[in-house]
DNA sequence: TATCCTCTTGATACAGCTTATCAATTTCAA
DNA sequence: TTGAAATTGATAAGCTGTATCAAGAGGATA
């Protein structure tokens, strides 16, 4: 559980350097978001309603976005929700999606990611995440 | 002005094989469309205010959406609005999404266009769109 | 070109997600 | 322990996008 150690710590310094304050919710959701690899806060809402039935929703929206400030979480839309996602589980998750039927297939790049990151660098940017999907057809619904 | 034709073209044969209707608004809206790369439903209202001010906001996101089903089009989800891109500047805009403040940086490489035309094939899939957004900091964010 | 069935529009109510508000509570430095 | 400042929980409000529905427009047919 080192890695939740450090995490704990990384918010700490945060919360420190704004002169916020480390609570009961904040660790507990801190904990458990550190569990995922993604979450929306409408899942952790469940998810800790076992823990803390008096936890609202409200705290949680602020406190993911406090997760991000700190650089703990970034926050992705997809569709009309919001996804938190976990900074430290960055996997390659880049996707084949067919048109016709569906199908999603996962593959990873490595020239790709790295063109990506002289993209970046070539503009100032550091990359914490990306997301790249490919939509077209599969062998068999082209038939 | 060829490609609007071209465009014109497209949505009438989509909206002959769904037994839908060529409608002053749609060709209103197709025409103001086209001459962006990207717009929200929001902004074409504002700019059809103008040549009709009786022109409503759901027509005009039941419209984007329809041409998103035809083609023409595609949604995606910036911070809390939805974005619509015209296709046929498409491929050769991806994106550069800053965190910390919002910017966005648009970029072409073809390089990465060649790689994703080799993983599609490999994987038996005959691209049709795609979609690259890379997100982290800008040089300013990051002090 | 008149007819008629169907699709579309505009206005607005509604729904889903996120943020703002505010009194009560908790944190933490002194 | 105290007290100023931050945080919480409950909920109202805000924002984007969709559903509803009566009135209007398209277009195939004759």
């Amino acid at each position: 559980m080192s890695k939740a150690l450090k995490e704990m710590d990384v918010l700490r310094q945060h919360l420190a350097k704004h002169q916020l304050k480390l609570t009961r919710q904040r660790e507990l959701i801190l904990t458990a978001f550190l569990r995922q690899e993604h979450v929306t806060a409408e899942t952790m809402y469940h998810q800790l309603a076992k823990k803390d039935p008096h936890l609202g929703l409200a705290t949680i929206y602020r406190t993911l976005n406090l997760f991000c400030e700190a650089g703990i979480a970034q926050a992705r839309h997809f569709g009309t929700q919001t996804q938190y996602d976990n900074i430290s589980h960055k996997g390659h998750h880049d996707h084949l999606i067919c048109t016709g039927c569906g199908t999603i297939v996962e593959f990873e790049n490595c020239e790709i990611e790295r063109l990506q990151e002289e993209v970046a660098t070539r503009n100032g940017f550091v990359i914490q995440t990306h997301r790249l999907e490919l939509y077209g057809l599969c062998a068999r619904c082209r038939h």
